[in-house]
DNA sequence: TCCTCATATTCGTCTAAGCAAATATATTGT
DNA sequence: ACAATATATTTGCTTAGACGAATATGAGGA
């Protein structure tokens, strides 16, 4: 319980999360994104997977992530409260622009070419 | 955002806020039932005051001590589903009993010799 | 195999925060 | 004013974690 909001504790990490919202991300849209340095977005990244908030999967040689949803019914709704809260921060809100941006833009100069989109989960939901 | 979930990550102030779910409690309650050192559980009550968690009530030599809600309404969501959540926990439930023990004991001898009870709180919240 | 790209990890440093032990402050009673 | 009680704060130490910089790993293409 401790160990969930350590996790929660940081704004990079909420960030993440709140990108991460209902969809499966590259980690080179967090990066884009955010504009923080690769390094530490794949920190925040291991620390959210070894808090077994966050999932990833490899596809060639690119990482995507998703949130997944803990099994503890508490530590579910409170995640779930933090990630609808979030969606009121300017910030946060700002980030989902920058993403949607991101994925609509046919070729970006300085983004990786061929970069796997983020995309909307159909709720698959794993432990 | 960020700081509320620091303020959340620790054991001890878990089992704090917990205990004053619904109530005013005073400190050497607090240090009854945790069965924790008097300067640490004052130093984490003095935590949650900083993050705006709690509020503190001087009634002669006692402090009592009670939840504040947030005025933000997400941070007061968030902190409504961790409370609801911690009821789930063993061994809060088992502090809840202790601090019931501890209300209902009439003369206690470690217990300092009138000491106000906690008190269930008629809803009144504060800023 | 070698090169490149995407991502992860390590290293060194710094700060926040946990703890126990000791001490300070504030209130009440004599 | 002094003593006792309840609570708060300081001190010294230790550890987790955040950061930038550098480096390592892993996959794909030439």
């Amino acid at each position: 319980m401790a160990t969930l909001f350590a996790a929660l504790a940081d704004t990079t990490r909420l960030r993440l999360l709140n990108l991460m919202a209902g969809r499966e991300v590259c980690v080179c849209y967090f990066v884009d994104v955010l504009r923080q340095s690769q390094p530490k977005i794949s920190r925040h990244l291991a620390y959210l997977r070894r808090a077994g908030i966050v999932v990833s999967r490899r596809e060639g040689k690119w990482m995507h992530y998703r949130i997944c949803t803990p099994v503890e019914v508490g530590a579910a709704s409170i995640l779930t409260a933090a990630l609808t809260s979030l969606r009121d921060d300017k910030q946060m809100q700002a980030d989902l622009t920058r993403l949607d941006r991101a994925c609509c833009t046919p070729q970006r100069l300085v983004m990786p070419q061929g970069a796997p989109r983020p995309a909307l989960l159909p709720s698959l939901r794993e432990s």
